[in-house]
DNA sequence: CTTGATACCTCGGAAGCCGAGGTATAGGAT
DNA sequence: ATCCTATACCTCGGCTTCCGAGGTATCAAG
């Protein structure tokens, strides 16, 4: 059931959210729904693990947080994850022109 | 490996490469790096079982056909497959706009 | 007779996404 | 007191997608 609304966008958009300053999951959710103007509603399933990704790989770095009894777990894009960003947009808007010119559309 | 370079587009643009006109998978895959500007050089590991799987679901059919000496499968968009494409690009325009945004660009 | 283009195919596995299910706290309603 | 909703984290399991590697065969050119 690989890739289905996204179409393999998700680390862009987990990147493109912590752009601006850190947040935790669940509030990456938020803001990705509320910057796309609702069109994705990310699972939790696919961010948790998807962050633990990103960090894994050095993009992201976290710190544990205590806010009014819950515990968060906050994500912050690190220089590699900066530059990381760029590159998916690079290949995000390749993949744009190359679908609308495979469609006929004036881009 | 899933999903790279093509960001989970491929149905759309095999259904997008024979919409004006029957063609078989090799001619297909030029017809994508023509159209797509060189963009994309589809694997036919890629394009065959797709192929497959599309006729499969009814969104194509095929006929043999023998031109000089070399053996051809001819794929036909279905109606269904006319709708599907509808579909696909629809989603896809959505996707487009929706990473668009999220991304804070001007569309 | 070898090379390159044309033309088809399958196998196997990596990677990606997410439904289902689980844990826990805080605050408001019943 | 109890329940519900929102907040907040997590993993497991499995379907799907894509594609490198490898295989078969024909034809034309060198």
């Amino acid at each position: 059931m690989a890739r289905e609304s996204l179409g393999g966008q998700l680390d862009l958009l987990l990147l493109s959210a912590l752009r601006a300053e850190p947040a935790h999951g669940y509030a990456v959710i938020e803001e990705v729904r509320r910057r796309s103007e609702q069109a994705f509603d990310l699972p939790e399933s696919s961010v948790y693990p998807a962050l633990h990704r990103l960090e894994q790989a050095g993009m992201l770095d976290s710190e544990w947080a205590e806010v009014s009894g819950r515990r968060r777990r906050v994500y912050r894009l690190t220089s590699k994850g900066r530059s990381a960003l760029g590159k998916r947009r690079g290949e995000w808007l390749r993949l744009r022109r190359g679908i609308g010119a495979a469609l006929g559309e004036a881009n």
